[in-house]
DNA sequence: TGTACATCAGTGAACGCGCGTTCACTGATGTAC
DNA sequence: TGTACATCAGTGAACGCGCGTTCACTGATGTAC
C-alpha cells in the first residue's frame, strides 16, 4: 500500500472507467432496462464473468451509472454557479443553472432517463444515491439563500393548510429561509424537471418547437416565483 | 354481421379486455420493460401463440395499453371538469383538474410511467396515441379559454426572444387566446406534470412528507400563473 | 330447416436467441522475509 | 537482492432460465344457398 498506487491499482480503475464507459454507451443505444452485463463485457473483449472482479451484480453496476450521472448533473450546475459573475444577480445565476440543467439532460438523455424518468423497476436506490442526487436542489438553494441575506427575497403567498408542512421543510432544508420560500423552492425544483422531462421524454413534440427560448422564459418564471428579481 | 354481435365477436372483445387486465397487472408488479406475452398468456390460461390472434406483436399491445392509459387519464380529467359547478371559478376548476390527473397518477403509477416516464426504448409511438394524449391538455386549455372568454384572463408577462413562437403556439393550439397566454400555458402543463412525477418517481421522500396540500398549493400557483384569478 | 363451406380461435412444437450468475482453474502481479 | 507465498484479474464451461415469433394443425362457430 504506496501513495503512488501499483499496476494493479491503476489497472483496476482504468477497467472500472472502462466498463462504466461501455454500460453508458449501450444505456444510449438501448435504455437500463436492456443494459446487459454479458454485453458490456463483449464488446470490452472480456468475457462475462470477469465483470464480476468490478461489479458484484447488474445492480451494482446500474447503481454506479445512476450515481455518476446524479454527479455529472449535479457538477454541470454547480460549475454555471461558478462561472457567474460575483456581481450578477441571483435570478441571471438561477437562469444558468436552469439552463445547465437542462443542456445535461439533452445532451445525455439517456442518464438523465435513468436518474429522472420511470424508476427502474424491482431496483431500489440505496442510500449511496441520496447525496449525489440533492446537488442540483442544493445549489438551486444556494441562489435564494444568497438572494436572501442580500436584500431578502420576496417571499411568495403564503399558504394555508400548508403551513406545518411548510415550517418543516424549512426547517429540514434550510432553516434560514422563511417557510413560505422553501416551498417555493422545492415546487420550482420539481417544475424545472417536468419542463425539462417535457422535452427530453418528446412531449413537447409539435407543441413546441423553439424549445430554448421556451425553456428560458419558463426558467425566469420560476425564479420570480421564489422570489427572485430579475433585472429589467 | 348484425347489431347484435355474435358470440365469436363478444368473445373477442372480452379477451382482448382480459389480455389487457394482465398485461397491466404485469407491468403494475415488474415495469413496461419486462411485459412478457408469454407470462401473460400462461396467466391467462393459454399458449402463447394464441395471443397473436389478438396482438399482432408485443409492441401492439403496449401501444394498446399506452392509448389506454392516456385515455384513462384523459377521462380522470373531463370528469372532474364536468363535475364542477357551472358557477365554479375558472381557478377552481383547474385546481379539481391538477386534482384528478394527480389522483390517477399515483393511484396508477405504472401506467403513468408508461405514458410520462422515460420513453419506452426502441419504440416510438404511433400516431394513434397522439390524440389520447393530449386529453388532459384540452381539459386545462378549456378552461382558460372559457376564462378568457369570460372576464377576460390577466395574461402574464409577454416573452422577449419568445415572441415569434409564442405567436406560432397560439396560431396551432387556441388562436382565440393572447400568445403569451398559450405560453403560459404550456409552461404550466409540464410544470403540472414535473410536480406529478416528482411524487409518483420518488423523488420527494424524505422532501415533502405531507404531499396533497402541497400540492394542491402549486396547483394554485399554476392556475395563478396562467392568468386564473383564485378566489379569496 | 338443413347442408356445405369458409372463417377463425386456440394448440403444441419448434426456431434461435440472450441473459445473470457460479465455479474451478491459470497465470501474472505484489508482498514479506 | 532473491525467493516463497498470497493476492487477484481474467478464463471457459456450465447452470437454468425466459423470451418473441412462426407454422402446420384441429375443431368449433358462423354464413350462404
Amino acid at each position: 500500500m504506496s501513495t503512488v498506487q501499483g499496476a494493479r491499482a491503476r489497472a483496476r480503475i482504468e477497467v472500472t472507467a472502462a466498463i462504466k464507459d461501455e454500460a453508458r454507451r449501450q444505456l444510449a443505444a438501448d435504455g437500463a432496462a436492456k443494459l446487459s452485463l454479458r454485453a458490456v463485457a463483449r464488446e470490452l473483449g472480456m468475457v462475462s464473468s470477469a465483470l464480476y472482479r468490478y461489479f458484484p451484480s447488474r445492480d451494482d453496476l446500474l447503481t454506479a451509472l445512476i450515481i455518476d450521472a446524479y454527479d455529472a448533473v449535479g457538477e454541470a450546475a454547480e460549475r454555471a454557479l461558478a462561472e457567474q459573475d460575483a456581481g450578477a444577480p441571483p435570478a441571471v445565476r438561477w437562469v444558468a443553472v436552469c439552463r445547465a440543467v437542462r443542456a445535461w439532460a439533452l445532451g445525455h438523455s439517456h442518464e438523465y432517463a435513468l436518474i429522472y424518468g420511470s424508476p427502474v423497476p424491482g431496483y431500489s436506490a440505496p442510500e449511496a444515491t441520496v447525496g449525489p442526487a440533492s446537488r442540483v436542489g442544493l445549489v438551486l438553494l444556494s441562489i435564494a439563500r444568497d438572494a436572501h441575506r442580500g436584500k431578502g427575497i420576496a417571499p411568495p403567498r403564503p399558504a394555508a393548510p400548508l403551513r406545518a408542512e411548510a415550517e418543516r421543510m424549512a426547517a429540514d432544508l434550510a432553516p434560514d429561509l422563511p417557510p413560505a420560500a422553501a416551498v417555493a423552492l422545492v415546487t420550482a425544483w420539481a417544475q424545472l424537471f417536468g419542463l425539462i422531462s417535457f422535452e427530453a421524454f418528446g412531449q413537447f413534440h409539435r407543441v413546441v418547437e423553439d424549445r430554448e427560448p421556451f425553456f428560458v422564459h419558463a426558467a425566469e418564471q420560476l425564479a420570480r416565483s421564489v422570489g427572485l428579481v430579475l433585472p429589467a
